[in-house]
DNA sequence: GATTTTAAGTCAGTCATGTTGACATATATA
DNA sequence: TATATATGTCAACATGACTGACTTAAAATC
């Protein structure tokens, strides 16, 4: 009854879900949700002596082995030396390592050492288990909803490269 | 055919959306979904030197006003002494002003001046067109998906709570 | 009424992660 | 040969978190 701004459609039919209040609790639970998500991992990267960057760097490098630097930068969207901080520390860990690159011997490959995978991998599992569990209790039509509405927050002149190289679907 | 580990029910059925490249798949999402979305704001914050941090405040101060201190703390999950810094800067710059509580003295309950409310408002605004278009584009049933996702997400003892606290539903 | 707890604020120091700007080196490309 | 690209590095700085210690005022409890 109240609070309909901007959520009637061209023929009058009040699109509830896009009433005022429904957006903020979508603005909302996007940031309670991410910021209880990204948390879990903090205590087991806080033993090492890592944060949050350095497991973004890790997990996009265990994803595709021999990454180059610039291919991170562009999924990451941080600066060069802000990365290259992040990587000093991964590779003084032995946790990556980099090679030359034989058709560019200009580019430096990123890969993660055995050990390196072992951490990755761990770390990957907790949050697994945890999208997985909220992803069971949602179901498969909740799943797909989610993943629609995310994929339209991402900036829209990535969007299809960015969902290009998550994979398939989307 | 591959890749099916612990995709499986307990019948036998391919859960093929908990799959393991699934979950990744999920899980990226969330992170630029989230980052495009949170960076939204970054350029009209910049040109006021505010960051992500006043923002943040002003958003559930606007929400919610007369909120206490404590209130504050317990949404954001920061120290007091971060949301110092951050009071402080909103009061110096005449968005945020602090009452004494009538009920309880102690508290210093915030909420928006007017020219804070005109920033809440413009700020926020921004935000929902950014969602709504995410949400109309997807439907309301992706949307409901969406939202059962992330409250999953939610930290477990937490969850009942915040979801109480964001709103009806979900 | 005295004691303890709570709400808020503050000072000082540190850390993680981002930024600019400038510059160097090796290699690829025009 | 000249230019552009990929990477790395030095230096300085900003933001937003943290810990620890301490103060003040008011409420709650003994």
């Amino acid at each position: 009854m109240t609070d309909l701004k901007s959520a009637e459609g061209r023929h009058g039919v009040a699109l509830l879900y896009l009433r005022e209040d429904e957006l903020r609790r979508g603005i909302e639970l996007l940031f309670f949700g991410y910021r209880d998500f990204i948390a879990e991992s903090d205590g087991e990267l806080e033993t090492l002596g890592l944060g949050r960057a350095h497991h973004r760097a890790l997990h996009f490098i265990g994803r595709k082995p021999d990454l180059s630097v610039n291919e991170l930068l562009v999924i990451l969207k941080i600066t060069k030396q802000s990365l290259g901080r992040v990587l000093k520390d991964l590779s003084a860990r032995g946790l990556v390592e980099q090679k030359q690159g034989r058709r560019d011997r200009r580019q430096r490959l990123l890969r993660l050492t055995e050990e390196g995978n072992v951490l990755h991998t761990r770390l990957l599992t907790g949050q697994r288990a945890r999208i997985a569990r909220a992803f069971r209790d949602a179901g498969p039509e909740a799943v797909a909803g989610f993943r629609k509405v995310l994929a339209g927050l991402i900036s829209e002149d990535e969007r299809s490269r960015v969902l290009a190289m998550i994979g398939q679907g989307s």
